[in-house]
DNA sequence: CTGAAAGCGCTAACAT
DNA sequence: ATGTTAGCGCTTTCAG
């Protein structure tokens, strides 16, 4: 009877159940350099007939290679962040890196602190949500000697490369939008947005953008936790009874906008005759609504998939840094809530 | 000028900066043994001052200590997952121990790579959703020696110990209610569900408890891809129009739930008099649509907290395997669209 | 309370 | 094609 003693294996014992050295081994393991089919075959057949599962601890020790790549981000629980993810895993599949998420909830002490121990096992690069982080933060990225890419936003100044949209043109670009098709009171509901630096700025974009049309928005509200579906709807409830003149509602994300769209339709209101809608993101969810809510797509996949090939070149050649900002493009999607 | 050389700090570069012993440095930065308080601020002056960020790599290694825990689910892209894993970070937080997620998609391939992989980082415990699993992950489980928490589910042989809700049991109960209501011509529509045991063994439940009573389903309807909330749309609106005598609609999740039930609400049909509904899952989003969604919560965030406290207890004391099977018990909550 | 030595399991670099 | 040696950066253990 085979030792009881549950200690993980090692290369040695490998090894041994297979009469070759150590260091040829860890070659087979790894398809590293030059091993003969039969010595191989030894190999392979005694790892896989113990259950042989390297410790990549002492693997990357002694190589000084960690093939994980640091992913921090706000938050998992809309759609937002799982998208941007995905592009990422996907992107990083055939290269051999591995993705490991971190989550802040928006807060930068927890930011601060999951990066700290992310950077503690030294992956072989950073993704992070945003550009503004807390000044430990930054000296931490900057320090890490590793590449570092800010993701979603360009509005600012990276420590290293960044992909993303620049939201103060999103809510430009919607704001035109939404005065071209003739539109004048304008009600905005958002997250509250201290810690949302991307909300912040379509809002400053967007205002900015009406007021030198020479509009100003006629009614806000903000709202934090809760059911992002049911928020919408309680906070346009109460903005039409507080403001029954306005025409057009501006909503920070798709998931109120949501909201909002099916409690006027309820209501029985002309959407968008009587009154426009217009949300942000372009989450795949819209596709099922009654209307087709106006949004703007965010990008998210394509951001994903970018800073996962700018973390992959960087690892495979030491080639010239080209760009370090990439900003991609927001498309507007007019769909059947905003008129033209 | 100070070096330009990027290179990551060591222990040594603090002891040397703060003329302290290697040691010394580890015990402070590590708040292990007696340090006097002077020494340790001078030690604590040069770390900060120098911005040293230990290598887990090189502790982890000599301690033979891992405070990683690894996730592993098939998805982030439905609202269930994503609670779990807050379920579990937040329980985890004050344990010193850290989620790391893996994704898998459902593909039995895949999470034997990620096994894997994580395995081979020699994590203090692994959560996994699941009972079913290849034969290779089965055999990686159980030679780990870590604990090993198996979620979501309960029908079955857990490697180690499990936490989730009988997915038979809870097709059993809808089935139940469904025809204590005195439905009789129903309907079903999911995800294809050749690897989605779960789901699969809901159906199980449900048609069977629906035979003892004399009921078969009437029609049935099965997905894969896309808008879950179109999805339900369009599948609703098929079957509607295939077997127009349904009187009853059950959906394997909310999302597509949600989608019938827009439709049938837009058509002008009356739920839940003409033709009544329910779903499964309990997700936030149902508080949002027109009329309640029947639906049944899996208690997700609460398996997710479980499951961390099992792993965190595993890691503290070498206190006795208590239960090896938690099973929650999934509420039923009736909504509006199930006529009592 | 502080320090010195040994070694965690693997791989880089150099033999052969 | 295979083996040998040294050491990655830290912590454990033992000595002061």
């Amino acid at each position: 009877m085979s030792s009881n003693i549950k200690r993980p294996l090692t290369l040695r014992d490998v090894s041994e159940a297979s009469g070759v050295s150590e260091m040829t081994v860890s070659r087979v393991l790894r398809n590293k350099g030059d091993v003969s089919a039969a010595t191989r075959q030894k190999v392979q057949d005694a790892a896989k007939q113990l259950g042989y599962v390297p410790n990549k601890i002492a693997g990357a020790l002694a190589s000084q290679r960690v093939n994980l790549v640091a992913v921090i981000i706000p938050s998992l629980s809309n759609m937002v962040f799982p998208e941007v993810l995905s592009g990422i895993s996907e992107t990083l599949e055939d290269t051999g890196l591995q993705p490991v998420v971190g989550v802040t909830d928006y807060m930068p002490e927890k930011e601060e602190k999951v990066l700290f121990e992310m950077l503690s096992w030294r992956p072989s690069g950073v993704i992070i949500a945003g550009l503004e982080h807390s000044e430990a933060s930054d000296a931490m990225l900057r320090r890490s000697g590793i590449p570092v890419v800010e993701i979603m936003d360009v509005d600012g100044e990276p420590v290293d490369t960044c992909v993303g949209i620049s939201h103060r043109r999103a809510g430009r670009i919607m704001a035109e939008e939404i005065i071209k098709a003739g539109y004048k009171r304008i009600g905005f509901m958002g997250t509250k947005m201290p810690l949302d630096h991307r909300a912040r700025k379509r809002f400053e974009g967007f205002t900015r953008t009406l007021a030198q049309a020479g509009v100003e928005i006629a009614d806000q509200e903000f709202y934090s936790g809760g059911s992002a579906l049911a928020k919408g709807r309680e906070m346009t409830a109460k903005m039409i009874d507080r403001t029954p003149d306005l025409d057009f509602l501006y909503y920070s994300n798709d998931m109120i906008g949501a909201g909002g769209l099916l409690y006027l339709l309820e209501k029985g209101m002309d959407v968008p005759g009587q009154i426009g809608l217009a949300a942000f993101n372009g989450v795949e969810l819209l596709d099922g609504l009654p209307r087709q809510l106006a949004t703007m797509d965010a990008c998210r996949r394509d951001i994903g998939i970018k800073a996962a090939q700018i973390i992959a070149a960087r690892n495979q050649d030491d080639a010239p840094v080209d760009e370090t900002v990439i900003a991609l493009s927001p498309v507007l999607q007019f769909g059947t809530t905003l008129r033209r």
